[in-house]
DNA sequence: TGTAAAAACTACTAGCAGGTAGATATTTTT
DNA sequence: AAAAATATCTACCTGCTAGTAGTTTTTACA
């Protein structure tokens, strides 16, 4: 699995004016987004002190606020890298021929499915605590995910519109194939022993069945 | 609606002796479960203060604190409320005889359903919030859970059994169908106007969907 | 190896939030 | 109407947590 960096508005400028291209900088933004992710996924964002960010990481306080503004950017940068990994691995399948509309929404879910239950720290922090970014962060999050859902609407209407799908379906089918997806970490750590790629395969026969295009 | 309280092991005894059979304190535990609920929907437990809580109700904090033995106590009454009243409902269903599994299914979802777009702070709240109950709190409400998953597994299987539903499919089914009930908040609000009749009925098309039951 | 710049730390502050002790107001009972 | 019991409030404490100022350590480079 590759590294996730944010963008680089998030973090604190350094004073040797080195940006997230430095490898040096990537890497320790990098470890403290990892360990922030899996507590704030763990134990929520707003009882999950910075304390116990730093000292998960062995270092102290300070250093977190040597890399970003304050809490709520760390927050944001979980929620950037969560939403953005999944709008990218989409729009890298959608991009892609397919020889049928079924294929590909096949593919949607699988790829998704996979970044989701990969990413599952960041992508459960985006969901749930997208509330407590602020008014500026979180306009550019959402804007992100419109992004994703007018997406995952428009394959299913292309869909509908060369007959692969059930005309009848609802428009509004989009939200559900997207809440399918979302919804990958409960089902998956409350399958018991599956495998992530079982579990992901079921859920692309429920997208093909809600679809209509079993 | 009907008033909803949580069990009587919640409240902390009054001096006299009333218990939640008391309409008095009944309906003052009530106001403050309510209200609670709300803020936590809105705000998340953690970031909610009880003088947030005491302020929506005009009244001060000591106040909650002569019903409630403290804030985790409140969080475990909200709890306890969303899921207790959604297996009600469950095993009211479950009670009566159906023409069929799929007609039972259905009015499982339908009623189901009901419950949780009508009680939704409370539902979302114990989805999101649970992590922040005390041992046995937490052990007390997974309990009603387990029956609850338990439950729609067995009218799965015994559909699959009548050969009303499809017989290949995954006994795992049962955690979707959870699932897909448990998901209807984020459905229901991200649906613009559609009323919650329709998303229910949707719903329930879904449902029999998954279980090949159309 | 010496020096300057960058990185990380120690030690602190201010404000907030859960929880409580004791005083006051209200109701009930006699 | 007085007294007893109950309900609610005022005023406080304590511990915690986001955030910072200034110092020390480490690194980079000459």
């Amino acid at each position: 699995m590759t590294v996730a960096v944010p963008g680089d508005s998030l973090i604190r400028p350094r004073p040797s004016g080195a940006s997230l291209k430095s490898e040096f900088v990537a890497f320790k933004v990098n470890r403290i987004v990892e360990a922030a992710s899996r507590l704030f996924y763990e134990r929520g964002y707003s009882s999950c002190t910075l304390d116990n960010v730093a000292s998960q990481l062995s270092v102290t306080k300070p250093f977190l606020y040597s890399y970003f503004r304050n809490k709520e950017a760390i927050l944001a940068a979980i929620c950037e890298v969560g939403i953005s990994e999944a709008l990218g691995v989409l729009e890298d399948v959608l991009a892609h021929e397919h020889d049928s509309h079924r294929a590909r929404l096949a593919e949607v879910v699988r790829k998704v499915g996979r970044i989701v239950i990969d990413r599952q720290e960041y992508v459960v922090v985006y969901q749930r605590e997208m509330k407590h970014l602020s008014a500026d962060d979180y306009k550019r999050i959402l804007r992100l995910r419109h992004s994703f859902d007018h997406q995952i609407g428009e394959m299913i209407r292309e869909g509908v519109a060369s007959g692969e799908f059930r005309e009848d379906i609802d428009p509004f089918i989009a939200v559900w194939i997207g809440g399918l997806i979302s919804w990958i970490p409960t089902w998956y750590s409350s399958s018991g022993q599956r495998s992530a790629e079982e579990v992901i395969e079921y859920l692309v026969q429920a997208a093909l069945r809600l679809a209509g295009a079993e």
